[in-house]
This record gives C-alpha cells, structure tokens and sequence, in this order.
DNA sequence: GTACTAACATACGCTTTGTATGTGAAATTC
DNA sequence: GAATTTCACATACAAAGCGTATGTTAGTAC
C-alpha cells in the first residue's frame, strides 16, 4: 500500500517548502518573496508555514542552514581528496570560492542571509564553512606546515577573504577570468600562515 | 538678515533626511525603519524623501555613499601618517577593522547595504574602501616591497577579510581581545603579500 | 503680473506580514 | 470503539508600509 505515515508527510512539506524558499529567495531576494506566492507553488497556504517555521525569518534560516551544510559537505570533502595536506586548504578555499558562484548561494546565504540572520560567524548552523576550515587548519598546524597561529582568527579572514572573492567573480563581466584572479590572490594571502616561505 | 537661500534650505534638507536615516537604519535595520517615522523626525513627510531621494532604496544608497567616504578617508589618513609603506597597509587594514566596530557602520554597510544595494564592490561609491587599499598596494609594488600581485584582487581579499573580521569582533562577547586576534591574523594573512618573509 | 517650476504635503490603493481562529483527520486514551 | 486530544494545516482579519498620483505653496523668470 501507498500509504505514507503522518510523519513521512510532515517531512515532505517541510522539504517542499524550504525547495520552493530556495527557489523563491534566489529569484526575487528575502524582501521581494511573497510567503503567498510561495507557499501556493506547493499547493499550501501561509499557515503551513507559519506552523513548521514560525516566521518568515524562521523559513530563511532553515534555508540558509541547508545550503551552508551542503556548501561545507562539498568543499570538504574537495578538500580531503587531496594528498597534500597544504593542498587541501587550498582546494577547499577554491571550492568555497567556485560554489558561491551559485547565485543561489550568492543571494541567500551572501547577501540576504547576514541581513536578516546577522553576523553568519553566529548562526546556529555554526557555519558549518568555518567548522571545516578550521579542523583543516588544526591539521596543518599539527603537521607543522604552518606557523602557530590563532586557528579561528586565521578560519575567519580566510573564509571572509573567499567569500568576497565569490561575490567579485559572480559580479564580474567576465567570471572565468576573474576566478583565475581570485584563486591566485587567495593563494599568496593564505601562504602568509605557512612556515616554509613558498618557493 | 537670518535668511537663507533656497539652495542652502534644500541642502540642509537632504542632509537631514541623511542624518535621521543613519540613525534610524542603524537602530533598526534598513527593512525595520519605517519611512514615515523617518521623515517625521526632522519635520517632514514621505514627500520630500521621494522627492530627493526617489525611494527607499535611494536614501540607503546616500547614507552608504556618505558612511563609506568617511570611512574610506579617515582609513586612509591614518595609513598616510605611517612613514614606512608596509606599515600603512597594515594600519589601514586595523584600521577598517576597527572602524567596522561602529554599529552603525555595521548594520549599515556591511549588512544591509549589500543585501539591498548588491556587491559593494559594484556600488557608485565604487566602493572608495577599496580604492584606498589599491592605492596603497600599488605604492607598495612599485617600493618593491610586496611581490608582482594582482592588485585588484589583493585589494578585494584584503577588504574582505577586514570587513569580515570587523563582523567578528564585534559579534564578540570580549570585542578587545578579539581585535587584538583578528588584527594580528590579518597581518599574517597579509604577510603572504611581501618580499622578504617578514622575520 | 503671469507662467512656470521646485519642494514639499496629502490622500489613496495595493501588497504583505503576523495572528487569531476554525477544521478535519489522525493519534491517543480509556 | 467511542471520546478526547493533538497535529497540520486553512481562513479571516487587522495593521503597517511603500509607492504613486495629485494637490499646494513659495520662489523665479520674463
């Protein structure tokens, strides 16, 4: 039988409804979707989402949250493909660059989400970006292949760095050049934390 | 005679509107603040901020332009007091980072200015932040004291991790201590940029 | 003094958000 | 297995805000 537990469905709005937010924020940004409109794209009305999210903002951080847990999972695991260990930081902060190529990404979690949400450093999702970078960077001190430095100080203008190179490619006229810029900056910035002065 | 022209009235209006709007967009966000309370502040009406400003979205787009120059200005002077080049790049950078700790610049600039004006980057002010810090890189290379870098791409990543460390002190319980970490990651970030591999 | 324009104010409609209340079906209780 | 509660929504309503269209008044040009 085809019949689907109360929980199963439950879960299914709730998917249902952060895909169309997705889509809906990307296209129009927070302030210009319409909670109507969005909803009524899944065959549901406002009230639905006010149970599940409590809020308009509420429906924005569940969003934010899956991207940014995607975006990590992604670059992190870019990152662990790599042999070198140097390598991985470097592959990771490419990846984060290239993912926000996305205006999905861009819009949502760029732009908007700092906006409305604040500071991202403090979201509840942790920003799963800075976890990653992070663990990486405490394994590159273990290794001694950079100097001992203030791990979450080094993550935090590392990722800052990435991210603003992201919004400059994304903006750009010409994004396939300028991502080549961007990784080439990011890269001579990053080697000031290692301890062999690069070639 | 007391009187004033009709010039000087419509540039203290449009100064006013200016003024009422940083504090207002400051204390309660740009979405929060409500126009009609805005105008009613300095004595006047939705009328004469349409009238000057086009819309809401014009008058965020003056206080940014407004906030960004001081800022831009005040970075850059302080940059100019240091006799060694290096120096000013690094003094500057502190000195965007602390700058950032303004909540008004804070909410204004960082958060929803980009939010609703797009990539500061792409903004008229043309962003003078970052033209300041081009400047100063440019003088830098031409010193020969950093490598052959991409100007324009340092300069973004630099901002950006500034911009993004301001955010992160600030959100801080301990903002003081904090500074202290972010501004020397940032000079260790930054360090990847020169020559001579700094000590 | 007449015509025009700049600098506002006023009035209106539309959209949107949040909340309060209703409802039916499933789950639970006994 | 009937009664009751709870969940997952829908519906209705009130309030606020934005933009626009339309005055209105004071200065300016000629």
């Amino acid at each position: 039988m085809t019949r689907r537990s109360r929980a199963e469905m439950l879960k299914e709005t709730r998917a249902n409804l952060i895909k169309a937010a997705r889509s809906a924020f990307a296209e129009k940004g927070y302030a210009g979707a319409s909670m109507d409109d969005l909803t009524a794209r899944v065959g549901l009305t406002r009230g639905a989402l006010y149970h599940h999210f409590g809020d308009k903002r509420g429906l924005l951080a569940a969003v934010v949250e899956e991207i940014d847990s995607d975006m990590a999972m992604q670059a992190h695991e870019i990152g662990q493909r790599q042999t070198n260990s140097w390598e991985a930081l470097m592959k990771e902060g490419e990846a984060y660059i290239e993912l926000a190529l996305d205006p999905e990404i861009q819009r949502i979690v760029l732009l908007d989400g700092p906006s409305v949400l604040g500071d991202p450093a403090q979201w509840p999702s942790q920003n799963r970006c800075l976890q990653a970078t992070m663990t990486t960077l405490e394994r590159l001190m273990d290794e001694s292949f950079i100097k001992p430095v203030d791990i979450e100080a080094a993550a935090r203008l590392l990722n800052g760095a990435a991210m603003n190179a992201a919004l400059w490619v994304a903006g750009s006229d010409t994004p396939e050049k300028v991502l080549g810029r961007a990784i080439h900056a990011f890269r001579q910035l990053a080697s000031g934390l290692r301890i062999s002065p690069d070639r």
